[in-house]
DNA sequence: GACAGCCTATCTACTAGAAGGTAGACATCA
DNA sequence: TGATGTCTACCTTCTAGTAGATAGGCTGTC
């Protein structure tokens, strides 16, 4: 349902824009409405509930970031340049203001007022990254090119909290390159050799 | 102003409460009012606007913070041990589900919907924090505790973003000790002499 | 001690506007 | 002809905020 139309895409979009802004009661129908010049009624149409659109939202881009992280893993075959990559482009999105905040990031923050389905997708989201982040430093790992000190299940976890920090880092203190000064040094350090006989 | 009477203090510690549930747009008077027995026109006399009722929080417990942090600073020398206690009172927050968001960070993820005086706030908190932590490092560099890769700054930004990730996950995943097992390795990593021929 | 004045804190009752949502008319197009 | 998409007009509930009454507790003064 609600297949390709291009209105209710428009809607989409321009709901995960304010929500990336202030979360899910931080946006209303008005809001949407107003930025993409048609009536309430008409939203009402293609989505009846404020739950309705956005457990769309929050699925459809759940399915199209496992999409994008498959195509990642065909067009690039090196786990420290997935990793790379995958670091760049929310250092891109942030930098642009395009799309500064990972929308299942900022909702978890909101998870104890926000209606169960919405959760589920949420949790289901984290499970993805978390899991492909962990593929990927497996996979490193058996090639020689990372070197982990410990599980790559839970050096996965640190690894996904600390871009996570990274994109709330940058919004506080209002400095994209806030980002990438601390994803960049995690990422460094997943693949070096165990350091011998480093002086800091 | 707002001294310490009783009632306003319970507006403070419930609007707290509420933030840290679901954020600045979360909560309205008539919750307040509801869950500590008095009148929505009751909380108006203590706080004219919900934006001096956010701000007036917002800046005690900042206070309230850099008080805590000279305190534990005083009360511990070592300072690996610091950063495990402060890491410690977050994993018992977290655990007792009494607390179990950082204020700050909850309210960071809002940024672009917040009034500026509250945005001034919350990046003041981010720079006492980061700053508490920069020293810390530094101090525990002196002392031959810490091994850094990096700057005592750069390397404290990091271990805060790993903190504010780590509650992030452990909301989304609905499980308190998701806290405890990023941010222990984090301290671990700080405290780890530069590895001699480790194996993974 | 009694009284007046003021301050603080609470209340009831209200407002204007925004929220999410509905009903039904109208147009368009396969 | 029927499905789709948009509209106007409306509803109910919630939102922050205001006005004005009331009650109790201070303090100064006669």
């Amino acid at each position: 349902m609600t297949g390709g139309s291009s209105t209710s895409t428009d809607i989409l979009d321009c709901a995960r824009a304010l929500i990336i802004a202030g979360g899910y009661n931080g946006f209303s129908y008005a809001n949407i409405a107003e930025v993409i010049g048609i009536r309430k009624a008409s939203i009402h149409h293609h989505f009846p509930t404020k739950l309705d659109l956005v457990c769309t939202l929050v699925s459809r881009y759940r399915a199209e970031a496992a999409k994008g992280l498959a195509t990642l893993e065909q067009a690039i075959p090196d786990p420290l340049e997935q990793l790379r990559a995958y670091s760049g482009y929310w250092e891109a999105c942030i930098a642009d203001a395009q799309r500064p905040f990972c929308l299942y990031a900022l909702l978890a923050t909101q998870i104890p007022v926000l209606p169960e389905p919405l959760v589920l997708e949420i949790r289901a989201y984290f499970h993805v990254l978390s899991g492909w982040l962990t593929q990927v430093l497996q996979r490193g790992v058996q090639q020689g090119i990372f070197h982990l000190a410990g599980e790559a299940k839970a050096e996965a976890e640190i690894f996904m909290a600390s871009v996570h920090g990274a994109m709330l880092s940058a919004r506080a203190y209002g400095d994209p390159r806030v980002f990438g000064a601390i994803v960049n040094p995690m990422i460094q350090r997943l693949a070096s050799p165990p350091a011998v006989g480093a002086r800091s």
